[in-house]
RNA sequence: CGGGAUAUAGCCUAGUGGCUAAGGCGCCUGCUUUGGGAGCAGGAAAUCGCAGGUUCGAGUCCUGCUAUCCCGACCA
């Protein structure tokens, strides 16, 4: 490609709207326009960047036997009321009606649509396993877009699905998958980790994020400074070295005045005790059944574990009215004792390593103090519902865990067989009975990787493409447009470049040299092939290397050969 | 959905009730220049987000709407 004929323009102002570097570089770049919130136009640079990635994609999984679909992104309500996500999916899910007043909505994940299609070909054990993916566009109707391609609410992504007989099969094709994505991000040249990740609203057991560390990640992630344990912080498991309370220590409960002292932090500082202290009792209407979550004071309820741990659809703060209907008191003054038999208790285990703490008296301004587990309340459940924070025990060994900022740009989940049993996807089994087919699901954020990678490999003139997915993988620099022999030079050399399989460009605008480099560094070439008239009386150009800066004079002929050994290098080739 | 902000040419901005809406980047023409976004001269490009209102007069003040961005909540 000639630059001259390139459709791009790069900019040396960023728009005000773009706030972290790959949004402001692919701007910069010519790379990406924005149509509204959320919605870009691929311009050609970023769409052979994504082209380039999906190749990768295609060719690990088709090594793992995974076979490309593609499926309608528009989808009918049915499908979404068998799976029951019509009706809690929530606004996320764009829907509208067609002329005939028939619901519809644009598939913002496609585990119906694949289970729709697969259950009508699935007979025999025999022609399992099956997965299936495809590479393809989402929408979601995001409540806050943002950061360009990082939070689109249309985006690409790769989507796949497998079938398996039973769980084993299904965890050994989970391992295959997990696999692929370990050997796809290497591709890239990316620096991630696979942690162990929550699995939300899609259901299932087991799932890991790939997570690309960058300082703009939106996810916090843990990992252990000894094993390899890593996870996201939704997810991770808290241990702490809680003590086990004397009860020979156990004093008698006692209700306390404590006026408008409602938060943690207020009741901490009237009564002069450590947040330590404090039994946090938080009430959530959790698939509309009230429960009462207790925490020690310095801790935080992880919602995300709750939900897992009741298997929940929704977990939701409950409202005021709630708060007093069940309590007797308005917000700010619940607590464990007392409430056994009005709702379900939940203790995280830093509440019932301690004695004789405080907690709310359920009346309004009033708190119990000596409250102990064991004799003034009890939980259903006693169990790990806190956030796990920086400083923890790993969980796997004796190690502590750190805190990285990461970007998700892939995640694999065991489903089960969740949509199997609601969608009836079923297998006859050697001996001729039905079986549920055992799913999992598997995405990859297409541009959102593209991005990722230009915000861990960026500097102050622009971006610094790993090789596998530059848009071109060098450009040629003739300097002086004015002088015959370095034109002929830049067209020869760009010639052979592109006859030994290199992508290249040729700057054939009559710019200054300047202007060149510039627009070079900012679009970020790995190789740049520098032809100026001085050098070249002596049959030599330069090639400069984006990443390391670093410039090196070589013999005309000798160009091809070192650019190809570099860019092959740096592919992992 | 709560809180905050912004909207002037393709991009970044100025314009604080008064003459023909100004500058930079980019774009076009010519000259000049050719190793880190050069210089000079000329030029095209704006329904000042939309709709109302106040006023002799509105880009500027008021009301409503829309869009976009930020923080939070939310997020397979």
């Amino acid at each position: 490609m000639r630059v001259s004929q390139l459709f791009y323009q790069t900019l040396k102002e960023v728009p005000r709207e773009a706030q972290i570097p790959s949004h402001q570089l692919m701007f910069r770049a010519g790379m990406i326009q924005q149509l509204a919130a959320g919605i870009y136009n691929y311009l050609p640079l970023a769409h052979r960047s994504i082209r380039k990635l999906e190749t990768i994609i295609r060719e690990e999984l088709e090594k793992k036997g995974c076979q490309e679909v593609l499926l309608p992104y528009v989808q009918p309500s049915e499908l979404w009321e068998e799976s029951g996500r019509w009706g809690y999916y929530g606004p996320e899910l764009l829907r509208f009606k067609d002329r005939k007043g028939g619901d519809f909505c644009l598939g913002p994940t496609h585990e119906e649509v694949i289970t729709d299609m697969v259950r009508r070909n699935l007979k025999s054990y025999r022609q399992l396993p099956w997965n299936i993916f495809q590479i393809q566009t989402k929408f979601r109707d995001e409540v806050r877009p943002r950061f360009g391609l990082m939070r689109g609410r249309e985006f690409i992504m790769k989507d796949g699905y497998s079938f398996d007989i039973d769980e084993q099969a299904s965890k050994v094709t989970y391992k295959k998958m997990y696999d692929a994505y370990t050997a796809i991000f290497n591709r890239c040249g990316l620096k991630f980790r696979a942690v162990d990740a929550a699995t939300g609203n899609i259901g299932g057991d087991m799932s890991h994020e790939f997570q690309v560390l960058a300082q703009s990640g939106e996810d916090l992630i843990l990992s252990c400074n000894k094993c390899d344990y890593a996870a996201n912080v939704e997810k991770a498991v808290t241990i702490r070295k809680e003590g086990t309370p004397d009860s020979t220590l156990f004093k008698d409960m006692e209700k306390v005045h404590t006026p408008a002292s409602r938060t943690i932090e207020e009741i901490t500082e009237f009564l002069k005790r450590p947040m330590e202290d404090f039994i946090k009792s938080i009430l959530y209407v959790v698939d509309e059944e009230p429960v009462l979550a207790l925490i020690r004071g310095d801790l935080d309820i992880n919602e995300a574990k709750l939900q897992t741990l009741l298997s929940a659809n929704s977990v939701e703060l409950a409202d005021d009215k709630t708060v007093l209907d069940i309590t007797g008191a308005t917000t700010g003054f619940a607590g464990p004792a007392g409430l056994k038999k009005k709702v379900k208790i939940l203790a995280d285990y830093s509440v019932t390593g301690r004695e004789n703490m405080v907690a709310g008296a359920n009346e309004d301004d009033y708190h119990v103090i000596n409250v102990n587990y064991g004799k003034d309340y009890e939980a259903d459940q006693i169990c790990d519902i806190a956030f796990a924070a920086a400083g923890n025990i790993c969980p796997h060994c004796d190690g502590v865990l750190e805190e990285h900022r990461g970007i998700e740009v892939g995640q694999v989940f065991y489903l089960g067989t969740k949509y199997s049993s609601a969608m009836k996807c079923t297998y006859l089994d050697k001996d001729g009975k039905d079986q549920l087919a055992v799913m999992g699901c598997y995405g990859i954020g297409v541009g959102r990787t593209v991005a990722a990678a230009i915000e861990q490999h960026h500097d102050e003139d622009g971006i610094i493409w790993p090789a596998a997915l530059a848009p071109y993988e060098s450009i040629v620099l003739p300097l002086q447009m004015n002088k015959e022999e370095v034109i002929k030079t830049g067209e020869e050399l760009y010639e052979q470049l592109k006859i030994a399989g290199i992508d290249a460009v040729l700057d054939d605008r009559d710019e200054r040299a300047g202007f060149k480099f510039k627009d070079a560094d900012l679009i970020g070439y790995p190789v740049q092939i520098i032809i100026g008239a001085r050098s070249l009386e002596n049959g030599e150009v330069e090639v400069k290397i984006r990443k390391t800066g670093e410039k090196k004079n070589m013999p005309v002929r000798d160009v091809v050969s070192f650019v190809n050994d570099y860019i092959q290098k740096e592919k992992g080739i």
